[in-house]
DNA sequence: TTACCTCCCTACAACGTTGTAACCTGCGTT
DNA sequence: AACGCAGGTTACAACGTTGTAGGGAGGTAA
């Protein structure tokens, strides 16, 4: 079917291995030669083929990333980095969803299907501390997010409780005393959730405000109807609050339509701060306010570190944890005094 | 590094072909070599070199998905769809971003990095009808969207006309009369925002409601933010209208914030309707009426018809346009009467 | 002239896999 | 006893590419 480097070599009169060498800027090829080459090369439009190279090279010009669903914007943003970060480079990207569940995401870890890549960006969800050692795979890998943390692994991750942490101070700095957080995961200590929540009391107690358990509603997932319920059973439980710090951004904006629906006015009755700056934060009503965690900088570092591995894995030395700068985006729903 | 079927096989003390057998299932296998060879699998953690086998199969088991954007909301949805779909038939998916730009959609047809797939699923968003010999590739190929319409290519899409007809008419049968309408692209006849703009004029004639082109909002691209300026530019024009039709759902969030901001009570002032029904319509305030245009039966049928056409692209037969069933998703943006 | 070096090019092997053809063994049939 | 056949296994070639080694032609230096 499509043409070959025996074809082109036929053509132009050659050797094969001269076609090669044209395609790969040997320098020693006499210009005629080179000439000859090109035509039959533009002749019979043949293209390498990349198989072939990869099956000889060991490369395959392709990385995967892993994540639990596109559709969470989050991820997709993430990947629209990442994609782009990479095209940058020359290469290509293989895209995964594991739903966020344990069972596959270890399996994906293994997944012969990932042969077809050079190495893997993994977003683990589902997986905890407990399930480190399946990260001691025989390909290069770099971690993003915060449910496991591991010295032996590359990760690239956010400072999660600095945010957390300068967001709720954010909130107190505003005038702020009863502040609701939404989204916490029971007994969760390590993951985004139990990282962030820990930034917000760290907050509290450095501002000598009491942590009143009521304020803190559970879910598990982070879904926009997720937030939509948390702020129902809020209300339900009839708990005051003048505040609310959504875990991420979906989280605060399904909270703050509520919240309008039973009539209270963000910011001026409950302002509302949410996690992640997602494009939407900023079109919302009111906009949120939210911590712009460094998405843009972990992508590109990601791919750049999974990069420096692939092409040599020992000069790429230790593993290493590398945290993005974060800042607060301020808008309408937490204005800043 | 990794094990071969060389090493399987001198371990287990057989050919590496009788190793291939065992793993591609060859019946012809006495059971006590089988287990010898497959103890020797475990022991050495052989998998498969997909690159290898791909090279004599001709096939990779990846296929190629281009988007404009993974950031925009639509084709992260679409994206998620397709790659869960692909997953089912134990395919793997490339995602490729083109930013909807005409020059990298083109060069993305005749990549070499496309050698890594068995076909493509492609959403054309700067190509027009003029450049629809460019689809004519020796690969398999899915088109998506509605920029190019030709017999000769596989296409799945929505029904725009009928959609966007059936939009107005919603609003029209609910009392409405002056319907602005944003997102319209100057002098475009194909393409999303020409077939839906046509849509809403059938309607309008249907309904012997005149046309007055004042109500009509231009933008360039589908953001948010050109929704809002867009909604701006229509409050600025002091036309006055009691509906909006926003050409896609976050064009219609985006001049529905607006709206909401300038005093206007959304639906009782203004009603609007969108077009995509995204995860998010359900969650704005109010909660965005829409056109769900079918996008997941899409996606599971454009993977379904690329991998008919990977797997024998005669038995194919001829090229078919299929369109995916619409509804309108009645929420409260747009109450129905 | 001889020796050597450089330039240009080629033959061959190899990457890891699977299809093809063929081989050997043992059994049942004639 | 000779034959055929099926089951179980193997050697070999091939997929399309590139690295290695080497060969021939021509120039330069001794």
């Amino acid at each position: 079917m499509a043409a070959t480097l025996h074809d082109v070599a036929r053509l132009a009169g050659v050797s094969i291995k001269t076609v090669s060498n044209v395609i790969n800027d040997y320098p020693h090829v006499r210009p005629a030669t080179r000439e000859k080459v090109q035509t039959a090369i533009a002749e019979l439009g043949y293209t390498p083929n990349l198989t072939a190279r990869n099956l000889r090279s060991g490369r395959t010009g392709a990385i995967a990333l892993a994540v639990p669903d596109l559709a969470l914007s989050y991820f997709a943003e993430l990947a629209a980095h990442v994609i782009a970060e990479a095209e940058r480079a020359g290469v290509v990207v293989l895209v995964e969803q594991t739903d966020g569940d344990r069972d596959r995401e270890l399996e994906l870890l293994q997944s012969p299907r990932l042969k077809l890549t050079d190495g893997l960006i993994f977003s683990a969800l589902g997986m905890g501390q407990e399930d480190a050692a399946a990260l001691a795979v025989d390909y290069p890998l770099v971690l993003l997010g915060e449910r496991i943390f591991d010295p032996s692994v590359d990760h690239v991750t956010m400072r999660n409780v600095d945010a957390a942490r300068a967001a709720t101070e954010y909130l107190i700095t505003s005038g702020r005393r009863r502040i609701a957080v939404i989204g916490a995961h029971e007994g969760e200590v390590i993951g985004s959730a139990g990282l962030r929540l820990q930034g917000h009391l760290e907050a509290l107690e450095a501002a000598g405000i009491p942590f009143d358990p009521q304020l803190v509603a559970h879910t598990t997932l982070w879904h926009r109807a997720n937030g939509a319920n948390a702020m129902r059973e809020l209300l339900d439980r009839g708990v005051g609050f003048d505040a609310v710090f959504g875990l991420n951004d979906t989280l605060a904006l399904g909270a703050m339509r509520v919240l309008q629906v039973s009539g209270r006015r963000v910011p001026e009755d409950v302002a509302v701060i949410g996690f992640d700056d997602l494009d939407e934060a900023e079109y919302s009503i009111p906009s949120l306010t939210t911590v712009d965690p460094g998405q843009k900088w972990i992508a590109r570092t990601a791919v750049q570190r999974l990069l420096e591995k692939i092409a040599d894995a020992d000069a790429a030395g230790t593993p290493r944890l590398q945290l993005a700068d974060f800042r607060i985006a301020e808008r309408e729903s937490a204005p800043a005094a």
